[in-house]
DNA sequence: CGTGTTTGACCCGCGC
DNA sequence: GCGCGGGTCAAACACG
């Protein structure tokens, strides 16, 4: 790896270099020839060299992709940021203030399941206004590829309110979050209302709450960690009890869940996570967690700059639908109820309480599919409650993002380059419920719209619009970020035997690989091939570097095989180099 | 006997 | 202030 990549994070700027691949493989390598002296590492050392030739081949090819990207993306950030202007210019026709603006981040959201056509770039307008040219001018900073976006509304609303940690570092630091959010949600409104109203208005993102759809015949779903019912209740609208679970990992652990089948659809299995944890959890949990991260985060950070009296406001906030990589993510963000898809009143949060649902079931109606239809973001009205569908749509928009945003998504598991299993849950393990009938529920569009491509084979202006889309939307951005490198942070700990995963997701886990995710981020092609260098295995076995298996319904079907002794060795090498 | 579940009572917020 | 509904507590119970 060659390519030295500046990128964001947290206001600073950050290399990501890889300290010149030639002579630390080099190095590496005389280590390992010293401290593995069995020839069967000395064979394994040489089978890393010559992948690491290869590797230095593709670096060549991807610096050259690199710089077509580069120059894609910048003509295309200069195109935004002019059409930017000329909306700003517009702007003071339009009756949508600054502050409802900036209440709905999660508009930015929407362009993800969008070309770069002129309605998504007025809708992100919208989001942008007063703000835009700090970040035009913070774009041009680094890289600036824009993804440091969501960084910058969550420093800003930690500036704003600087006696709160923003939402989006409490989420980040979990101990933050822990100090600040006792479980007893009354209880920490109550003390919360003591303050003064800037407080009030962190709240709502402190009682994020991540609702998990999926089909499930047992009563509960596996996802790895350790939970003590503690109640259960019949909930209004619903025939089928509601059940509370609380975390039992640790004693102290604030976490807690509730599991309701939904009144529509029996199979479908409601599970609503609230809190995070503040433990290291069973390697099998960090799937669900990275996930649930992954999804407050975005929710979070959609909302860390939005003030809860307007989120109130019924016409507010829009639904956003977005289709990715077979998840549906709804956010919901105040009370009511009217979430886009097949929400029931009994699910539906709290006030205050911002539910995003990932919606883990396929699609069997139309509206799915349609809500991930460009056109309809424009279409809809703005509804009381916002909705992210990152959904298994059986719409056949071709829009090529989600192919590259599946790479992305790849990140997940680090030691296959097989593109087509992976996704931020790991290998999840559902009950049923597949539109694709591959062995994976989370096959990406890719291998539905182009079954076998490869992303680093997806044609160049794929990758622009991949650049595109990813570029426009922070949220998603910050929240990959976080669950990814919660993954592969967490499966680094697990290599090494530690833990560390928590529900608040770790973006500090693993600096490195983290640095690398963005990249991924910037770069999908980039990334596959970052990884590919990373994993040191070009087998397509399914030996992830974390095992994240949530098996959901079937347990036995988790995680993947670790007979696979090459790949077990390449991971002992991986751990001592 | 320890652990987890069940279930009625209780608390609290919210709307009227 | 009152009622409703969501959420939690804790004693009783079940199970290995």
């Amino acid at each position: 790896m060659h390519v030295a990549v500046a990128i964001n994070k947290d206001r600073s700027t950050m290399e990501l270099d890889s300290k010149g691949s030639s002579s630390s493989l080099k190095d590496q390598a005389r280590f390992v020839s010293k401290t593995h002296q069995s020839s069967y590492m000395d064979d394994q050392l040489e089978s890393a060299r010559s992948e690491m030739g290869e590797v230095r081949e593709e670096n060549q090819r991807l610096r050259s992709n690199l710089e077509r990207i580069m120059k894609d993306y910048r003509n295309l950030q200069k195109q935004f940021h002019d059409f930017v202007h000329q909306e700003e210019t517009k702007k003071s026709t339009i009756t949508v203030d600054d502050n409802q603006t900036n209440e709905e981040p999660e508009l930015v959201s929407l362009s993800l399941g969008r070309t770069f056509s002129s309605e998504f770039k007025r809708d992100n307008e919208k989001n942008k206004s007063s703000s835009e040219g700090k970040d035009h001018e913070q774009a041009k900073e680094g890289l600036s590829l824009g993804l440091d976006c969501n960084f910058e509304v969550s420093n800003k609303s930690e500036a704003n309110t600087t006696s709160n940690p923003s939402p989006a570092n409490s989420f980040e630091e979990p101990k933050e979050e822990a100090a600040g959010e006792t479980w007893p949600p009354s209880k920490a409104l109550k003390t919360m209302r003591s303050g003064d109203e800037e407080v009030l208005q962190q709240n709502p993102a402190k009682k994020a709450r991540v609702s998990v759809r999926a089909r499930c015949d047992t009563p509960t779903m596996n996802d790895g960690c350790q939970w003590r019912k503690y109640g259960q209740k019949i909930a209004k609208g619903n025939p089928c009890p509601r059940a509370y679970y609380r975390c039992t990992v640790a004693p102290s652990c604030p976490v807690r869940k509730q599991v309701q089948r939904c009144a529509d659809d029996m199979s479908i299995l409601i599970t609503t996570y609230e809190g995070t944890h503040n433990h290291p959890l069973p390697i099998a949990a960090t799937a669900m967690a990275s996930t649930t991260s992954a999804a407050a985060s975005m929710l979070l950070s959609g909302s860390s700059s939005s003030r809860p009296g307007s989120t109130q406001s019924a016409s507010s906030t829009t639904i956003n639908a977005t289709d990715l990589h077979g998840l549906n993510f709804y956010l919901s963000d105040n009370s009511k109820p009217k979430q886009f898809y097949v929400h029931n009143s009994s699910l539906s949060s709290a006030p205050s309480c911002p539910t995003i649902t990932l919606d883990l079931t396929s699609y069997p109606s139309a509206a799915a599919a349609s809500s991930s239809h460009s056109n309809r973001f424009s279409t809809i009205p703005k509804y009381s409650s916002t909705s992210l569908s990152f959904g298994s749509s059986e719409s056949n928009h071709t829009t090529t993002p989600w192919i590259n945003a599946s790479s992305i998504l790849s990140y997940g598991s680090t030691s296959q380059p097989s593109y087509n299993n992976r996704s931020p849950f790991g290998n999840l393990n559902l009950g049923r419920s597949s539109p694709f009938d591959g062995s994976n529920i989370y096959q990406p569009y890719m291998t539905k719209n182009a079954p076998v491509a490869p992303p680093h084979q997806a044609p160049p202006d794929t990758i622009a619009a991949a650049t595109r889309a990813i570029t426009a939307d922070p949220s998603f951005q910050s929240a990959l970020v976080a669950a990814l490198s919660s993954i592969i942070g967490s499966g680094n700990a697990s290599a090494s035997g530690g833990g560390g995963a928590n529900l608040g997701g770790g973006v500090n886990s693993n600096d490195n690989i983290a640095q690398k995710l963005k990249w991924g981020e910037h770069f999908p092609l980039a990334a596959s091939y970052l990884n590919k260098t990373t994993s040191t295995s070009s087998q397509s076995g399914n030996v992830m570097f974390l095992p994240p298996s949530l098996p959901f319904a079937s347990p036995r079907n988790s995680s993947a095989s670790p007979s696979d002794q090459k790949t077990t060795a390449i991971k002992d090498l991986e751990m001592r180099l």
